[in-house]
RNA sequence: GCCGGCAUAGCUCAGCUGGUAGAGCACGUGAUUUGUAAUCACGGGGUCGGGGGUUCGAAUCCCUCUGCCGGCACCA
């Protein structure tokens, strides 16, 4: 037998034979290691304990201390044990895959009864008995032809299909026993059963899905789990999801008296004042962000005849997700067939259009708060995360390829510092190349990456590329933040076009006195409106910054004798600019600073006799206990202040 | 769009196997003048999401439509 040297952590070495497992390793080591071991990673790569090894490497055991690398394992084999749990209730049960996702695992079948919620208490406990059984976890390598006459032979048409797909590339074909049942798989897995922990997981929901996620095939039913390593950190979870749930925008939409949805317009944003508020301040605020970096603001229709949007290609390409307006003969001389505008490219270039430019012109920044509608599907509705009617902060510049550069660079600026006054301090920027589906020549393309790329390689800035994510007229930007409580979301894009001026033939003098055609820059610093409202409240917690706050100081008295100096409050405030109303109703303090509270109100200043004589306002922030006596000149400064909008300080 | 669930007062929800609806909060009125997260009493309020069916009788059972929720697919 061959000698290999495995080397440890520590930087030990040790001799062993050829093909030893980790769990022999282990052993070698010490009877406690040997129990607790559960995985190894051999030469950089995450292994069970049963891989041989023939070959000299660097070997780390892991056991449950190992955090990721036992997260890992437990939802793997937990997802096992489900679907093991599963077919042992229902036989005739198909099983398809199952991998780890974050916070746990999925496992897909096919059955024909819905999964209820019963069903799943089921499961768990079934599961539970599992995990007391300690299975051994062992593993085969087995040829594509018995794993497919064995799965043929047990009726399961998803893993035959599934073994079909491996690639005949001499990898081989790995089957895990946990116990008597058994899946295919590429591991690794723990050595038992009894090493998931009973009490740290739970199934969370039953969800349809695709089979291999295409719509076109059947659709299985997908069984959701979350897992941990201890009963802390399950708790830890279910106590972060009930945060989230305090945070849901469409909750504290209500509670805040923000907007409501209703069934005759789904997907369409009623705003009540309060929620105007926020939406008229932060559209202000972009306003003026835009006119300081160079663009100019125009406003074009939201009916358009069909004619524009089959020559902007929309008509071929985007006609599902339109709203066709089709207006009757009884009105109109002629049938004529409309579309809302989904969005407002061929619009800005109608407005290019009129007049000849002048390279002298360029670039031209021409920018829009587009109201758009959009078909999306029943399905894809969401609060005002995705609606069918949204207000876009979009702007197209008209520029030449060589303007792309510093057009990109100076976008970047102007996103980074709108993204920092509402509070959101990084981002990741995503660069999205060729997508498979797409027009344009290849050499155009080669172009457009390469000046794109040149252009985000110039400003500096960290990014990522996603290949084949472009649009299919352009690659593009995608700007992504993560929000407090970790969720990441798309905003800003900035994409490359070639194809809409060609298409709707703009063009420019340029010096030679010639025709050319411009590039045009799609760009959105916010998206929608409603979308980046949503993820502000959810963000913030309701709890806006001051200056985007709706209602912003409550003056609540405590004594009706003290309501005169409430409105003289509430008058020097709403004259310094402030959004402030009195609270004089004939309720008590308490009732007044709760109701103000869960209103999310950043200020309530409390009046009673004492401030009144003084000329005082008892000043309280929300969330905090402490309550700080001021006098009325100074509140009214710093409020004031406060109130003013970050790129007007 | 697909799978599953849900739809009762403004909100959150109760209403067992069919016998024409109830609570808390909110709202209105009155009393109370109150010191930093819910004062008390009384009162008004529902075509039980829409339509159809079964039944002597439907919030309850069945069908269908719409919307919402959770996923999947979609999101140039």
């Amino acid at each position: 037998m061959a000698q290999i040297s495995l080397t440890f952590p520590d930087g030990n070495a040790k001799q062993f034979e050829a093909g030893v497992t980790p769990a022999e390793v282990a052993a070698g080591i010490s009877n406690s290691l040997a129990k607790k071991a559960i995985s190894a990673t051999v030469n950089g790569k995450h292994h069970d304990l049963q891989w041989p090894i023939e070959e000299d490497a660097a070997i780390a055991i892991h056991t449950m201390k190992d955090e990721a690398q036992a997260l890992e394992l437990v939802r793997h084999d937990a997802a096992h044990i489900m679907a093991r749990a599963v077919q042992e209730i229902w036989p005739d049960v198909k099983v398809t895959i199952g991998p780890v996702i974050e916070n746990g695992w999925y496992y897909d079948f096919d059955r024909e009864e819905p999964f209820t919620p019963e069903d799943l208490g089921q499961i768990e406990a079934r599961m539970k008995e599992i995990i007391n059984r300690r299975d051994p976890v062992t593993t085969e390598v087995w040829d594509r032809e018995r794993a497919i006459r064995y799965y043929e032979a047990n009726n399961e048409p998803y893993k035959v299909e599934l073994v079909n797909a491996i690639p005949d590339d001499g990898q081989p074909i790995r089957m895990y026993w946990h116990g008597h049942w058994q899946d295919l798989c590429r591991g690794p897995h723990l050595q038992h059963t009894g090493q998931v922990p009973a009490d740290a997981f739970k199934l969370m929901k039953v969800a349809g899905a695709y089979w291999r996620g295409d719509s076109n095939r059947p659709m299985l039913q997908r069984i959701y789990g979350v897992g941990f390593l201890n009963r802390d950190g399950l708790k830890r979870y279910l106590t972060m999801l009930e945060e989230a749930e305090k945070r849901d925008h469409r909750r504290l939409g209500r509670e805040m008296a923000l907007f409501h949805l209703q069934e005759e317009a789904p997907g369409q944003v009623f705003w009540h004042p309060n929620g105007w508020t926020i939406y008229t301040t932060l559209q202000d605020y972009m306003r003026r962000q835009q006119a300081r970096w160079g663009y100019v603001e125009v406003n074009t229709p939201q009916v358009v005849d069909r004619k524009l949007w089959e020559a902007s290609g929309h008509w071929d390409k985007y006609q599902e997700n339109m709203f066709i307006v089709e207006v009757d003969e009884e009105h109109a001389r002629e049938k004529t067939i409309n579309a809302l505008k989904p969005m407002n490219c061929p619009c800005h270039v109608q407005i290019f259009n009129v007049g000849l430019k002048s390279y002298r012109d360029l670039p031209l920044r021409m920018a829009e708060f587009g109201s758009c509608n959009r078909y999306e599907p029943s399905g894809a509705l969401h609060g005002l995360m995705r609606v069918r009617g949204f207000t876009q902060d979009d702007a197209h510049i008209f520029c030449t390829e060589d303007q792309i550069e510093a057009e990109c660079k100076s976008f970047i600026d102007m996103l980074s510092e709108v993204y920092a006054h509402l509070g959101f301090d990084d981002f990741k920027i995503k660069f999205s190349t060729r997508p498979e589906k797409r027009i344009g020549s290849d050499e155009s393309w080669d172009y457009v990456e390469g000046a794109l790329e040149t252009a985000i390689r110039a400003t500096g800035a960290d990014f990522e590329i996603d290949p084949g994510e472009g649009a299919f007229y352009g690659p593009k930007l995608d700007f992504k933040l993560t929000d407090a409580i970790g969720r990441e979301w798309q905003l800003g894009t900035f994409q490359v076009d070639p194809n809409l001026p060609e298409r709707l033939g703009a063009s420019y003098i340029g010096e030679d006195g010639a025709k050319h055609r411009p590039t045009m820059l799609h760009r959105a610093v916010l998206g929608s409106f409603e979308r980046f409202l949503g993820i502000m409240i959810e963000h913030h917690e309701g709890k806006l910054p001051f200056w985007l706050a709706p209602r912003q100081v409550v003056v609540a008295s405590i004594v009706s004798d003290a309501d005169d100096f409430v409105h003289e409050v509430v008058d020097k405030l709403k004259a310094a600019g402030v959004r402030a109303e009195a609270d004089t109703r004939n309720e008590k303090i308490n009732y007044k600073v709760r109701e103000h509270s869960v209103g999310k109100v950043p200020v309530i200043l409390a009046i009673g006799m004492k401030e009144v004589e003084e000329r005082n306002v008892s000043l309280r922030r929300l969330g905090e206990k402490q309550t700080r006596v001021v006098a009325l000149d100074e509140v009214v400064t710093d409020l004031a202040a406060e109130a003013t909008p970050p790129d007007l300080r």
